[in-house]
DNA sequence: AGCACGCCGACT
DNA sequence: GTCGGCGTGCTC
């Protein structure tokens, strides 16, 4: 027998299967989807077994060493997902298998050295050595001058261990041996013993601490492990992040009759197991969850398993909770506040079956469910389902293949759905559910915008427009609570001279620094560079360099100058990045500790306070002004979703817009709450643009710290685009990159428009390996970004 | 990627 | 003469 095996090398040049002999011995318990220790050249190395066959190899082939773990980590399922994307998404196989399973399970690597004979040294060398292996970096220099004879003796040999990054947590508990109870009780004395062997027998594995909370010591414990009656063994404990929390039970709603509908059709496909995708979309309020969580449900009677992903800021506890009062602890939840132990906790009991439902953020896309019946994509229309780092993939993209696999219902749910998403519906690709009615009935917030270029006419230079200011006001007096949005891009602080114009930019890259006054640095966001905030400007020597552009500490300085009364709870990056803070602030403002919220995009999803009667959003435009063909749309999703933070409770809300255009569409239709309003003018635009979802796109960003190198290749790949594309596809640039250097390497960028191009996955991986061995000898950079989702 | 092999320069 | 620089090539 042998298995063809992916090893944990992550290197273009061995991004393929390797074969490998299995010993007889391993023979019986090998499964495909097992890590396995292999040798690799003169390395020993992980590998992840992907194919098992039952005949010998036309070559002779080195031996696997040993098995990881008894169970495997891969499914079938995700072994020929890993093996799709890395085609489809011109990745290695090895990064793909990274990203999929828990980082727990990566393999580290220690240099040992193993004491082959220890009667040949002495007794100080002898103590080094624990069960006769040390490893070599914990040994001091003198200590590895002290052991080299030995070494090259054969006396000591050097070796690799190859383990997991986390161990399973384990708890000693003691079960009964195989013993003929009646005569082991009529030769026990102890009381105390009879009484726990008793217990034992009756409920067959318990915990040293079961045994101690119900008053066994460890003396009885042990007095019976002598004796041979019981043993003790480790049995895998579950770190369960949820398990001081106490959720309520709880049942259906009834569904109204938009829900119902809804609800009925999926359901449908549901019992046929059919894999049809439906996007839901429905406004803020109108109870998508409590679809989700009926037809999750049915899955679950049905004996099958679903799978929810939900934005990591959309992941609130709030949410948790739904889903545990509902399902109780058949429930696994997976974010990014986990950590490495508890992922991997959760991970498992996914794939023991333990835990059939899960609900997560993007990465949980890979739960290795077994008979998956439903997959969610709550927020379909999130940037953050991309992951923008390689290997670059879409939760989306992956969610419709595990979709069509497992034959099985995929649901896309968001109230402003993507352009991309809409259009297939439209065109009958997706089933179309709408919940156009807010559940409770409460009335849609009403929606004003503010022309700012008014208020500084009228010589308002402040951040409050007047009707603002009065909004705020009132609320304060009423003792009702308000929420602030700021938008964080193109917001940071940074300096301006005013007497030359000079900006301090980054040595490195082509930007200006961002100014952090807890620090009181300027510091550069793409490649880390740091330097003292100056006090003349650098230029022209002059006293007047001040900051400019207003962050979130600086609005929350004016809040509390311009009003009286106000208790301001700031939640941003620096606010939220300690574990749990998030929470903790969110707390504070349910109870009303602070009446106003003042926030970055965090806070427009997940806070369904009813006391908030006020949204203003500070600066609607930053956004619309990105040089990026997605700017509208995302405007439009983010005002929309702001706006649904209010009234939502039996008072009143109102949603103040302030901006510099008030006549922008995006702006406009958001205003009126008016999805196809903005999605038949936004479709014009694209169509004209020949951008998504007319047209896919490709990204192809290259870089080198030497610009005529960087010039030189871009026309090598525009002419290799060019020649293998078919004549119907658009190569766009090369052109230099919105931020044109950076960390000192230029930036260039050739962007692919087409409509349909069978050639592409060709022309791209030839690109990918070509410019890989340049990479490797020379440094340059080649990203390949399919379906961006920013061009920047 | 990592490791060995191999072929040239500056040192005890 | 040899230690060690890193270019090249291979890993079932």
């Amino acid at each position: 027998m042998y298995a063809s095996v992916v090893v944990d090398v992550n290197a273009k040049r061995v991004d393929k299967l390797f074969d490998y002999e299995v010993p007889a011995e391993l023979a019986s318990i090998m499964k495909v989807g097992m890590r396995v220790v292999v040798p690799f050249g003169p390395r020993k190395i992980q590998g992840y077994i992907i194919e098992l066959v039952d005949r010998n190899h036309e070559k002779a082939l080195k031996p696997i060493l040993h098995i990881q773990d008894m169970t495997p980590e891969l499914n079938t399922e995700l072994i020929r997902l890993s093996e799709w994307m890395q085609t489809t998404h011109i990745a290695k196989r090895i990064a793909v298998l990274d990203i999929m399973l828990p980082r727990a399970v990566k393999g580290k690597y220690h240099k040992v050295y193993r004491l082959e004979e220890p009667e040949e040294v002495s007794d100080e060398l002898y103590q080094l050595f624990s069960q006769n292996r040390v490893r070599i970096s914990s040994l001091s220099a003198d200590q590895l001058a002290a052991l080299k004879p030995y070494v090259e003796a054969g006396v000591i040999t050097e070796d690799v261990e190859v383990r997991q990054q986390q161990k399973v947590k384990t708890q000693k508990a003691v079960e009964l041996c195989d013993i003929n109870l009646d005569t082991a009780l009529e030769a026990l004395r102890s009381d105390k013993q009879k009484a726990c062997l008793l217990m034992l027998a009756d409920e067959g594995v318990l915990t040293l601490k079961e045994l101690k909370e119900r008053d066994f010591s460890a003396a009885v414990v042990n007095g019976l492990v002598k004796k041979e009656l019981v043993r003790k063994i480790d049995i895998e404990d579950t770190r369960d992040p949820y398990q001081h929390r106490e959720f309520l039970q709880d049942g259906k709603k009834v569904l109204r009759d938009e829900q119902q509908t809804a609800y009925d059709e999926i359901s449908g496909a549901v019992a046929a197991g059919k894999n049809e995708v439906f996007l839901l979309h429905g406004i803020t309020g109108s109870g998508k969850t409590e679809v989700y969580l009926q037809t999750i449900a049915d899955v679950l009677d049905n004996g099958q398993t679903a799978l929810m992903l939900v934005p990591e800021i959309a992941l609130t506890p709030q949410m948790v909770e739904r889903f545990k009062a509902r399902f109780g602890d058949r429930v696994a939840v997976m974010h990014s506040g986990l950590s490495m132990g508890e992922r991997y906790d959760e991970w498992r009991k996914i794939r023991k079956g333990e835990a059939r439902v899960c609900v997560g953020a993007r990465s949980s896309v890979f739960a290795p469910f077994e008979n998956l019946g439903l997959i969610i994509i709550d927020e379909e229309h999130e940037a953050s389902y991309k992951q923008e780092d390689y290997p670059r993939y879409h939760a989306r993209d992956i969610a419709m293949w595990r979709g069509e696999y497992n034959s099985c219902p995929v649901i896309l749910g968001s109230a402003t759905p993507s352009l991309e998403s809409y259009a297939r519906a439209e065109k009958g690709v997706y089933r179309l559910l709408t919940l156009s009615r807010r559940a409770n009935q409460f009335p849609v917030p009403s929606v004003n915008v503010v022309n700012m270029r008014d208020e500084l006419a009228a010589g308002n230079r402040s951040m409050f427009s007047a009707e603002l200011t009065q909004a705020i006001n009132d609320r304060i007096q009423k003792g009702e609570q308000i929420v602030l949005f700021l938008n964080r891009r193109g917001h940071a602080q940074f300096l301006l001279c005013r007497d030359c114009g000079h900006v301090p930019n980054c040595p490195n890259c082509d930007i200006s620094l961002t100014y952090h006054k807890v620090t009181d640095e300027l510091k550069c966001h793409y490649c880390g560079h740091k330097e003292y905030k100056p006090v003349t400007c650098p230029n022209c020597d002059s006293e007047h360099i001040r900051e400019m552009g207003v962050g979130t500490q600086k609005v929350e300085e004016l809040i509390y100058q311009h009003f009286d009364g106000a208790k301001v709870i700031r939640m941003d990056n620096d606010t939220t990045s300690r574990k749990g803070a998030h929470e903790q602030l969110l707390d504070k403002f349910r109870d009303q500790e602070a009446n106003i919220l003042l926030g970055t995009q965090m806070i427009a999803k997940g806070l369904d306070f009813p006391n908030i009667t006020l949204v203003g959003v500070l600066n609607a435009d930053t956004m619309l002004n990105l040089p990026d063909f997605r700017s509208s749309e995302r405007t439009f999703q983010l005002l929309t979703q702001v706006a649904g933070r209010a009234g939502r409770a039996d008072k009143e809300g109102h949603v103040i817009i302030q901006t510099y255009n008030p006549e922008h569409y995006a702006i406009q239709y958001a205003k009126n709450n008016d999805y196809t309003g903005f999605y038949k003018e936004e479709m014009n635009y694209r169509r004209i643009g020949k951008y998504p979802p007319y047209y896919y796109l490709v990204n192809l960003i290259f870089s080198h710290t030497d610009m005529k190198e960087v010039l030189l290749e871009s026309k090598h790949i525009h002419q290799t685009l060019l020649h293998h594309l078919s004549p119907s596809s658009y190569v766009l640039g090369p052109a230099p990159c919105a931020i044109a250097r950076i960390n000192n390497q230029y930036r260039f960028q050739i962007i692919i428009k087409f409509k349909s191009e069978p050639e592409l996955l060709q022309a791209l991986t030839y690109l990918d390996d070509y410019y890989y061995e340049k990479f490797v000898k020379n440094k340059f950079n080649l990203s390949i970004d399919i379906n961006p989702q920013m061009l920047m």
